[in-house]
DNA sequence: CGCAAATAGTTTCCGTGTCAACTATAATAT
DNA sequence: ATATTATAGTTGACACGGAAACTATTTGCG
């Protein structure tokens, strides 16, 4: 049992990269082809890759204000969407509803957002920030915006644009595909 | 306490959308502006969101192979990058080294990989697969390829090609900056 | 040499993300 | 009206991820 290898020039980390530092000799047989190069697993683990990375770095920003990163995006878009229900920011934020459960009553207890039963369905719960909620927003914002612009100096403003574009059809495949 | 708001067209979810549903007018003094539409951290913000729905999508494909996606990811890069050490594989995983060493840990256990002490370095191992590990690592990759090509489905070639090199600047440059 | 600092990896503790099962309300069917 | 199904949100169990503290080597330096 070894690997089926093709060498190449030197590559980068990946899910089909073109060269095996070591083992350079095929002594298996090649059951399944190593995918002719599938790009799309590629970004799906990079973007894996960038987004814990992410989501450590985001997480020490906002620590400092006793939040993590869930958290201030929670509120965030709550500060922004005006009174909304648990629902709608499940498909926002594309989170599952019983984390966002969680993370509601975590910001209830620090009285940063505000809850009340929706008119008309008593099921729902429309939520709203408190002033407490968005003065500890504002600096959060504030930090998050600048750990941001260090993260992302490389890239240049037409990168930049299209990164969001990407990005933004991106979400979109994944609500309307998400279970 | 109220809102400084910019009254626009509709916008879509972010960190400094133009448009505020509720509490059209401003009653509020603006401490600190909105950021002038921050888009790096509209970037980061977004990449989170992705990053954590990908991160449940996967890890459900994953599982099925008994597996969560992080091991999986490890798994790969063993399988591709050779006999390894852990403090390469965090660099190139950009892992946190405390959760490495338990991932490794668990792949040991499950027998997919093999540990050697580096020659000339008692205080480092390297990382190897074993046969089991490399059958393991086939079917999850298929598994893995798959999903991938559904989700990233509504992408172009042409933006397929552009995502991957601007995510591979992105890792290059959370790299050097990172902690 | 011998001791301090650095490096690779491990362990501990705690918070929290996820799935599945559950409650409560609303919509739909009979 | 009543029963069935769907929807919004909650809870509990459990495993995992992350920061910090720790061990064991190696390197650097006086």
């Amino acid at each position: 049992m070894r690997l089926l290898v093709e060498m190449e020039t030197k590559s980068d980390v990946g899910f089909t990269p073109r060269m095996k530092p070591k083992k350079p000799k095929n002594t298996r047989t090649p059951k399944r082809k190593p995918g002719p190069s599938d790009k799309e697993a590629q970004i799906v683990q990079r973007l894996l890759k960038c987004g814990q990375f992410l989501q450590r770095e985001t997480n020490t920003v906002c620590r400092q204000f006793g939040l993590k990163q869930q958290q201030f995006s929670v509120l965030n878009e709550i500060v922004w969407q005006g009174p909304i229900s648990q629902k709608a920011l499940c498909e926002r934020l594309l989170f599952e509803k019983s984390n966002l459960s969680k993370i509601v009553k975590i910001l209830l207890e620090k009285k940063l957002i505000r809850v009340a039963v929706a008119p008309g369905d008593r099921r729902m719960t429309l939520l709203s920030e408190t002033p407490k909620g968005v003065a500890l927003w504002e600096d959060c914002l504030q930090a998050f915006n600048q750990v941001s612009n260090r993260l992302m100096s490389l890239l240049a403003d037409d990168e930049v644009a299209g990164v969001t574009r990407l990005l933004k059809k991106l979400e979109k495949a994944f609500k309307s595909q998400g279970r």
